[in-house]
RNA sequence: GGACGAUUAGCUCAGUUGGUUAGAGCGUCUGGUUUACAUCCGGCAGGUCGCAGGUUCGAGUCCUGCAUCGUCCA
């Protein structure tokens, strides 16, 4: 065995192995299935710190899953991520050829982006790799797959033909510089720097009178049709139903209106109502049946109706506007002010609430979502999420599904060139082509990803697969929150309304789902690109090997909490690897291991164990189940601290000393502790195990292959007539060890030349076997017995005796110890009080639970005791 | 403005249906190379559990209010 540990050696050659066994594809085999959908990246991605973190969690899942024996499909895939990937290519182009997509034209265009795709599709799916994920790579699906691209369509078809999609012309989050639609979670609210601008309008009917009205878009005016008021605000009330004259067009007027939806403490209380440019407005617009004037066009320019401002930018019109009431001297006060734009995700620019002729999906099968978290067939990780979800679909508006955008799934809809108003809406064109158009739009991405369970499964309706059958619902998403609603809701939504052939609980495409937190530089920001804050996870997995960064960042992950990365746990991930592969070398110093195979064998091999021997397997039991639990719930980083303190603690600190010492070993019951304990630990950090279970023979082929069965174990170990009495005595001793190493480290420093001695007494007699033991493991040079107390020797009172440790310079330690002695003492008085206290209140006695008074009790007991000796030694 | 979280040791977090003297890791300080491992082992210090009330024999835990921070939605 290699004296040091070198995971880059091992990763290559486990990635090389697994793969030509093709150990982690789904084997359809009539097992237990455990799938999980993995959360696609975008196909021209690339690994950050965020996928890491939520593929390990994972992959955790699955190889822990593969190890219980069940059948696993974890099923890997990407999306084409739309604007981003167009965007991308768009920006290639224009520096590479100096073109742009229009000038390519749509056909051409497409075949670059498939091109840029080929290129740099697979990017990622090697990053994960490196990483050791396990997942089913035969499966891989991409959104743009010729099979996938056709369930969307026939979602959409469906869809349309039952009544849930339309096309409406409606107020959208336009992106002037992308010139496309986009869905509220593309649009980035930023605190921004403005002003908000006073103008006063006249009121026709009563001239030289004005009315004040602020805002922080006065580039819209001349879109707006009306001014208005809140109905209860004093100020305004003789103004209500009169008009306004435009300031830019003497012959029009406007009506000062009253709507509820006027906040009277902004501003002036009173409004300039824009319902072709703004949200509130675009409401306020419907309800008093306003006309719509649109001043901008698709690029963000003042269009025909803006005059005298057509063809300037929205920035330079909302100066010229501004200059021009100054000029005329309607500008009353012009104060900075800071308020939330929206920014569009990809072009950074403010996004313009604009008209615009758009799909929309009014969603299915909401109140049947509602129900699933009511009744837990669908449970949330951590549970509060629930809430949330909950909230969301409370409050649901249509989605805009329709993109204007070449890169995507072409909407399936053709109208007709003679009469636009029929509509051919069907996966397959119309037969006679010629006389149909189809919509220029694709789909949102989303509108794809939302039936990423269905898709990647090809379920069809009504028809018998098996591998949908077989694999569906999955067992667990893990996912980020901040895609629960534009992702994982609609993937239940969609799931609810296609699956329809099933009882509820088979129409849910996933049965947990688990919310990763975030991962946050140390000092709490969000990793990104322009603070350069986010390290490269490759160069992490070269410094720390693949297992190392794994465990390191699962340590630091508490359940669906922000993580606040620090390297500095990946090098402890690394650290504990180290000492993982030097104690099996230790052990394989010690004799050739390897000669068992099953869990039985090595159960049948057992005999003659000390108490040390069954000390340390209850506690392999006991950490076991405790970990068994945290994975069941989640809870990674509490499973992995468990196993490191088992394996560091009770097995490195304690049980393998004590070997030392005693010259004896049993060889069997480490390779067995070993073996579970690497089986443990293998969905953590799978590449150093999976070396260590073949160097060391522990079992047979791959250590997946050796099947967990806590229950057998706990069954055998019950057999083995190992002592409780001697059991708890060694983890008494393993206290007494901590007491005295604490004395001598308070009073004897490092020496070895330390001597103690121990008072004689009854109750400790079962220890005096031990005395040898305790020299060594505490570091003493001899521990003697002495029959009476030494006064003046620094002391230890404990449950195993009452110990004294020879000091250097014994007068002088004398005045400590004694101040030290009179406030143990205090401290004890003072415990032994309030127990007391407690004892003689009635209605503790009354209420409290029976084996909380007898804690109480024989704490009391176990105080007196130690007093009474204390007492005796103070002079 | 609304919703949802959070607030426990210097830092990051545990803390079960309320119950014995509130824990861990990291960091600081400190002692140590004893048959694998200094990429290691031992040890100390450090907390009126955000604040104020309430319920209770008993509150870090339950209730109310407040403060601060965070996230999402307007």
């Amino acid at each position: 065995m290699e004296k040091t540990y070198l995971p880059t050696a091992i990763q290559k050659k486990w990635n090389r192995r697994w793969s030509e066994m093709h150990c982690f594809e789904a084997k359809n085999d009539g097992r237990t299935t455990f799938t999980i959908f993995m959360p696609p990246p975008n196909v021209t991605g690339i690994l950050h710190m965020g996928h890491v973190l939520n593929n390990t969690v994972q992959d955790v899942l699955c190889r822990w899953s593969r190890i219980c024996g069940k059948d696993v499909l974890w099923l890997p895939g990407t999306d084409h991520a739309g604007i981003a990937t167009q965007s991308k290519v768009e920006k290639v182009l224009k520096k590479e050829e100096g073109l742009t997509r229009h000038q390519l034209g749509r056909e051409a265009f497409l075949q670059r982006v498939e091109q840029w795709r080929e290129k740099h599709g697979n990017i990622i799916f090697d990053q994960l790799k490196q990483l050791g994920v396990s997942c089913d790579w035969s499966r891989a699906t991409y959104t743009r797959d010729a099979d996938y691209s056709r369930r969307v369509l026939e979602a959409f078809v469906k869809l349309y033909e039952r009544g849930y999609i339309y096309k409406g012309k409606r107020l959208v989050n336009w992106c002037p510089v992308s010139q496309t639609a986009l869905s509220d979670e593309e649009v980035i609210m930023k605190p921004t720097r403005g002003f908000l601008w006073t103008f006063r309008y006249e009121i026709v009917e009563k001239p030289n009178t004005f009315i004040p009205i602020a805002t922080t878009r006065p580039e819209t005016i001349p879109g707006d049709t009306a001014l208005a008021v809140h109905p209860n605000d004093p100020r305004y009330q003789s103004l209500i139903g009169l008009h306004a004259r435009c300031p830019f067009d003497e012959k029009r007027t406007i009506p000062i209106i009253a709507d509820e939806a006027v906040e009277r403490d902004f501003g002036t209380g009173a409004l300039k109502i824009t319902p072709a440019h703004d949200p509130v407005d675009f409401e306020v617009g419907k309800r008093h049946n306003l006309p719509f004037i649109e001043v901008l066009d698709a690029g963000g320019k003042v269009n025909a109706n803006g005059m005298p401002f057509e063809g300037l930018d929205r920035s330079e019109a909302r100066k010229a506007v501004v200059e021009a009431l100054r000029e005329k001297g309607l500008l009353i006060k012009e104060e900075p002010y800071e308020h939330n734009v929206g920014y569009s995700e990809r072009a950074d620019v403010p996004i313009e609430p604009r008209l615009s002729e758009q799909w929309f999906l009014h969603y299915p099968q909401t109140e049947a979502a509602k129900r699933l978290a009511e009744e837990k067939l669908i449970c949330f990780f951590p549970e509060h999420w629930e809430k949330v979800y909950r909230h969301w679909l409370d409050n649901l508006q249509d989605w805009c599904i329709s993109r204007q955008l070449w890169w995507g799934h072409r909407i399936p809809v053709w109208y007709r060139k003679d009469d636009p108003s029929k509509l051919h809406v069907s996966v397959e064109p119309p037969t006679d082509i010629e006389n149909w158009t189809q919509d220029p739009d694709v789909l949102d991405t989303w509108f794809s990803s939302w039936l990423w369970p269905l898709g990647t499964l090809h379920y069809k309706e009504n028809t018998d697969k098996n591998l949908f059958d077989r694999y569906f619902p999955s067992d667990v998403l893990v996912s980020g929150a901040d895609i629960l609603f534009f992702w994982i809701t609609r993937m239940i939504i969609a799931s609810l309304e296609f699956v329809a052939d099933r009882p509820i609980e088979q129409r849910i495409p996933f049965k947990n789902i688990y919310l990763t937190g975030i991962v946050r530089d140390a000092k709490g920001r969000k990793m990104s690109k322009s603070l350069g804050n986010s390290p490269d996870p490759l160069d992490l997995i070269q410094t720390y090997g693949a297992d190392g960064v794994r465990i390191g960042l699962l340590s630091i992950a508490p359940q669906g909490q922000d993580i606040r990365f620090d390297e500095h746990a990946l090098l402890s991930g690394r650290n504990f690897c180290t000492k993982l592969w030097n104690a099996c070398r230790f052990r394989l110093m010690q004799g050739r291991a390897g000669e068992y195979r099953t869990l039985n064998d090595y159960f049948d091999a057992m005999t003659d164990l000390t108490p040390f021997d069954g000390y340390l397997l209850h506690s392999l039991l006991q950490t076991a189940e405790t970990y068994e639990k945290h994975l069941k719930q989640y809870e990674f980083n509490a499973a992995v601290k468990d196993l490191q303190a088992c394996f560091r603690d009770v097995f490195c600190d304690f049980y393998l000393e004590v070997q030392k010492h005693q010259q004896k070993s049993c060889p069997t019951v480490q390779d067995l502790f070993l073996r579970q304990m690497l089986q443990m630990l293998h969905p953590f950090i799978p590449y150093i195990t999976e070396e260590l279970w073949e160097q060391m023979h522990l079992g047979t082929g791959l250590i997946h292959e050796n099947t967990w069965d806590l229950s057998a174990f706990k069954q055998r170990l019950g057999k083995l007539n190992i002592s409780e009495k001697e059991c708890s005595e060694v983890g008494r001793l393993v206290d007494l060890i901590g007491q005295l190493r604490t004395l001598k480290a308070e009073h004897g420093k490092g020496s070895k030349s330390v001597v103690m001695h121990v008072l004689s007494e009854k109750h400790c007699e079962d220890f005096k076997k031990y005395r040898e033991l305790l020299v060594r493991l505490v570091g003493l040079k001899a521990l003697e017995t002495t029959q009476k107390p030494l006064p003046g020797l620094p002391n230890i009172v404990t449950h195993c005796g009452t110990f004294f440790i020879e000091t250097s310079s014994a007068n002088n330690a004398a005045g400590v110890d004694e101040t030290q002695l009179r406030q143990q003492l205090e401290v004890l008085l003072k415990h032994i009080q309030t127990a007391e206290t407690k004892l003689s209140n009635e209605k503790f006695l009354s209420h409290a639970a029976p084996n909380v008074i007898e804690g109480v009790k024989r704490q009391l007991e176990e105080n007196r005791r130690k007093y009474e000796v204390l007492k005796k030694l103070t002079t």
